[in-house]
DNA sequence: TTGACATGATACCTTTTGGTATTCAATTAA
DNA sequence: TTAATTGAATACCAAAAGGTATCATGTCAA
């Protein structure tokens, strides 16, 4: 899938995806086991998993009947590489921001 | 306005209003001098300055008849803290991840 | 003071998005 | 083998998003 910063952008917009994010990123689920989790149809959580795929930022792994979801960091670099665009840009008036970067690395 | 992180992440969901942040990284701007960067009319950028707004990306200041649109960098600050979340997760799997962040601080 | 300029606000339109219900296919287990 | 389980696919719907056109308002300059 082409436009993968765009489609990783658009992957996180929604809160219900960034949350099937958060619970992937402790446990690898199939899609009933997420639907466990939240207040709607398998059809819906579904149609979220593969707007994360798409974006990079999940893959899928077919095991029997089941599929296994599984976070893959990787497809977060494209948005972090948006970010990182604005270091030319951390002077005085961005400091803030470079220092709530900064502080990622504790 | 509520909700600054989800605010904040669906502003920077549409490509326009990346490239309005871009641009107003380097330099603050009226709506007019925005519209004659885009192929849209001014009320379309109008709109998109609202959503930034929104989201705490951005600030407006009066000036005459202007409108001085400015970058707010603190605004980004909900989106890194949401994946400063996957601090916790970042063992062997994720390290791929974890090197590319540090990466930004090259 | 009056006209041009910069922006705000509203109504309206089309497409996308997030969701449901329903049907279909594949796999597992009794 | 057959029934239950897990997921895929499709049609459909309401609401939100992104855009335009149009009109109103405030401000600057001649």
């Amino acid at each position: 899938m082409e436009n993968l910063t765009q489609n990783a952008f658009r992957a996180l917009a929604d809160p219900t995806r960034r949350d099937i994010v958060k619970l992937l990123a402790s446990e690898d689920m199939t899609i009933g086991q997420l639907t466990d989790r939240f207040d709607m149809t398998r059809a819906a959580v579904k149609k979220h998993l593969t707007v994360l795929s798409d974006g990079g930022l999940i893959t899928v792994e077919a095991r029997g009947r089941e599929r296994i979801n599984r976070i893959e960091p990787l497809g977060m670099a494209p948005v972090l590489d948006w970010f990182r665009y604005f270091d030319q840009f951390w002077d005085d008036r961005l400091s803030s921001l470079k220092e709530a970067i900064e502080r990622k690395d504790k």
